[in-house]
RNA sequence: GGUCCUGUGGCCGAGUGGCUAGGCUAAGCUCUGCAAAAGCUUCUACAGCGGUUCGAAUCCGCUCGGGACCUCCA
C-alpha cells in the first residue's frame, strides 16, 4: 500500500509520489523567536517530526528544512524597543540578536525534550537577507511588485489575473480585492494607504528610525516582509518546486497563499506538490494563541507552574497526547486529558518493556490460530494506518489491543507458543520501530543506574525474606515507603518482584 | 458579512454506508497475606429534524451549537 497524504491544496488524499524518486524535500515553517514557545507550537513540530521519521522509515532520503524567523518587528515583553536612538546605555537597550539567541536556545531545548530530530537545514531569515532581496528584485523586474516610499509590495491584483490567488486558503479573490466594501473589521496596518490595493502584501518594509532591525537594500534601509523569507529559503535549499510544505492551519492565509504567489512568479512553477497543515490545539474550545491570552508555555507545562495545570507533564506525555489524535483534527487541551495520556503511555510503555524481555521459543507453532491471526492482523495494519495520511491514533489503538496479550504472555495466562515464533518476533520489531523510531517516544525513567539497581535488588530481597517469615510489617514498610519515593514494586505471577517509577 | 471545518457514551478521542477503534474514569470478578500491577467482564453514543438507501455516526438538505481563517499567529 502506497503512502497517501491529504493535500490541503487539492483538499483530497493523494498518493505520495516525490518529484525525484527516492528523495523528498520538505519545508516546515519554524518558530518566530521573539517569544517563548507554547503548547500550540509543539503540535506542528511533533507532527512533522513524525512525518520526517516515517518518510525516513519508508526509505526516502529526506531533506528537512525548518526555518527560524528572526527578522521582523521585534520586541520583548517588558522591554522597550523604542529607544535605540542613544538615550539609554548600550547594555540597557534591547539587543535584537540577544533576544533571538535566547528564544532560539529555548526552542532548541524544547525540541530536544520532545525528542524531535533536528532538521537537515535550519536556516535563519537574517542569514538570507541577500536571497530575499534578490527575489524581490526579480518580482519588481517582472512587474509583479512595486516600490512605495522605500517599501515594496506584491501586486495581488495583477497576479490574480493570471493565477489562482486564494485557491489554497479558499479565498474569493474579488472579495480580497474589494475588502473595503465589506464591513471593515480588520485591523488597519501601518502603511496600508501605500498599497495600490488592500490585498497587496509587503515584501520589504522601510524601517522607521526607531526600528531595531534593519538592513540596507536597493530601496533604502528596512526589513523583509514575513512571507518572502520562506519562499527564498525554500527555493535555495529545496529548489523551485519541492515535495512537502508543512505548517499550522492558521498559516494558510495569508502566509502560504503569498508564498505560492511569490515563488510561482519567480520560478515559473508552483513551489509545492503537497501542502500539509496541522490543526490547532485549543483550550476550552478556543485556539491557544498569544492574542487570546490563553497560552501555556512549554516551560510551564514541563514544570506544572500554571493555574490551569494540576501537575507537571513530561515532554513524552505531551508527545503521546498529540499522537493520540489525528494531526488534522482539532485537539482540546486540559490537564485532565493530559493526565489520562500520561497513564495510557505508561501502560503502553510498560507492555513494551515486557515484550522486550520475552524470549520466544524457536520454531514455536501457533497453537491458538485465531489469536495468531488477530495479532498478525493488528501488526500488519500499523503500517497501513500510517500510510493512510499518518493515522497515528489508529496505530496506537492496535498497540493497546496487543498490550493485554503481551502482559498475559508474561503472566503465562497465554502460552508463549500460542502465537508463532515469527509473529512474536515481528511484534517485537514493530513495537520498537513504531514506538521509538517513528513516534519518537522514549523511556521516561531516569532509574537506569547500576547503584540504584543494586539497592533495589537488596530491598526486594529483604522484603521477600520478611514475607517468607510472615513479617508483613517490614515488607509493607519497604513497599509503602518506596511508593512514597515514587518507586512502585510489582509482584509478578512467578513470585519475582520488579520495580518501576510510578 | 465571506470562506472553510466541526458537533460521537462521565471525560479525551478513532471512525472508509452494513461486522458499533482505543485511552482515561467507574463497577464487579480472578490472582495476592493485604495491596499495587496484571488479566477478565460490564454500563451510559453518534446535536435535532427531514431525505436518499434493503441498510447511515458515515451521503444530501434544513435547524441549533462550537471553532478556524479573513490581522501578527503553529
Amino acid at each position: 500500500m502506497p503512502l497517501s497524504i491529504y493535500n490541503s491544496y487539492s483538499r483530497t488524499k493523494e498518493v505520495f509520489e516525490p518529484i525525484t524518486p527516492g528523495h523528498v524535500g520538505m519545508y516546515v515553517c519554524g518558530p518566530t523567536v521573539s517569544g517563548e514557545s507554547h503548547l500550540g507550537h509543539a503540535r506542528p513540530y511533533i507532527t512533522f517530526d513524525v512525518v520526517y521519521r516515517y518518510l525516513t522509515y519508508k526509505q526516502f532520503k529526506v531533506r528537512y528544512v525548518r526555518n527560524i524567523t528572526d527578522a521582523g518587528h521585534f520586541e520583548e515583553e517588558g522591554r522597550e524597543a523604542e529607544d535605540k536612538v542613544g538615550k539609554k546605555a548600550l547594555l540597557e537597550k534591547l539587543e535584537p540578536m540577544e533576544l533571538v539567541q535566547k528564544y532560539t536556545n529555548l526552542f532548541h531545548w524544547a525540541m530536544k525534550e520532545f525528542n524531535c530530530i533536528e532538521p537537515s537545514i535550519e536556516p535563519t531569515a537574517t542569514g538570507h537577507i541577500v536571497e530575499q532581496i534578490n527575489m524581490i528584485e526579480t518580482l519588481i523586474e517582472k512587474g509583479f511588485a512595486y516600490v512605495q516610499n522605500g517599501s515594496v509590495y506584491f501586486d495581488v491584483k495583477k497576479y490574480a489575473a493570471e493565477h489562482e490567488y486564494g485557491k489554497l486558503s479558499g479565498r474569493i479573490i474579488d472579495e480580497l480585492l474589494h475588502a473595503e466594501a465589506r464591513d471593515n473589521t480588520t485591523r488597519t496596518l501601518e502603511g496600508q494607504d501605500e498599497k495600490r490595493d488592500s490585498a497587496d502584501f509587503a515584501l520589504w518594509k522601510a524601517a522607521p528610525p526607531e526600528h531595531i532591525m534593519r538592513w540596507k537594500s536597493p530601496w533604502g534601509e528596512g526589513f523583509p516582509g514575513w512571507h518572502i523569507e520562506c519562499s527564498a529559503m525554500a527555493t535555495k535549499y529545496l529548489g523551485a518546486s519541492f515535495d512537502i510544505h508543512g505548517g499550522g492551519m492558521d498559516l494558510l492565509f495569508p502566509h502560504h497563499e503569498s508564498e505560492i504567489a511569490q515563488s510561482t512568479i519567480c520560478n515559473h512553477v508552483a513551489p509545492v506538490k503537497y501542502w500539509m497543515h496541522n490543526n490547532m490545539i485549543t483550550i476550552n474550545g478556543r485556539k491557544m494563541g498569544k492574542s487570546y491570552n490563553n497560552v501555556i508555555k512549554l516551560t510551564e507545562l514541563f514544570s506544572g507552574n500554571h493555574p490551569l495545570l494540576t501537575q507537571a507533564f513530561h515532554p513524552m506525555t505531551v508527545r503521546f497526547f498529540i499522537l493520540q489524535s489525528h494531526y488534522r483534527s482539532p485537539l482540546d487541551f486540559s490537564s485532565e486529558a493530559l493526565a489520562s495520556s500520561e497513564k495510557a503511555l505508561k501502560r503502553l510503555w510498560e507492555a513494551y518493556e515486557v515484550l522486550k524481555k520475552i524470549s520466544p521459543i524457536e520454531n514455536a507453532a501457533a497453537k491458538d490460530a485465531a489469536l495468531e491471526e488477530k495479532v498478525k492482523n493488528w501488526l500488519e495494519e500499523m503500517e497501513q494506518f500510517m500510510d493512510d495520511d499518518f493515522s497515528s491514533p489508529k496505530v496506537l489503538a492496535n498497540m493497546f489491543e496487543l498490550a493485554p496479550i503481551i502482559n498475559s504472555i508474561k503472566d503465562q495466562l497465554i502460552g508463549i507458543d500460542a502465537i508463532s515464533h515469527h509473529t512474536l518476533m515481528l511484534m517485537k520489531e514493530r513495537f520498537a520501530v513504531f514506538l521509538e523510531d517513528i513516534f519518537g517516544l522514549k523511556a521516561t525513567e531516569a532509574g537506569n543506574n547500576e547503584v540504584l539497581q543494586s539497592v533495589m535488588d537488596l530491598l526486594i530481597d529483604i522484603r521477600k525474606e520478611s514475607k517468607a517469615k510472615k513479617d508483613f510489617a517490614t515488607s509493607d514498610k519497604i513497599r509503602n515507603q518506596l511508593n512514597q519515593l515514587g518507586i512502585q514494586l510489582k509482584d509478578e505471577k512467578d513470585g519475582s518482584t520488579s520495580w518501576g517509577l510510578a
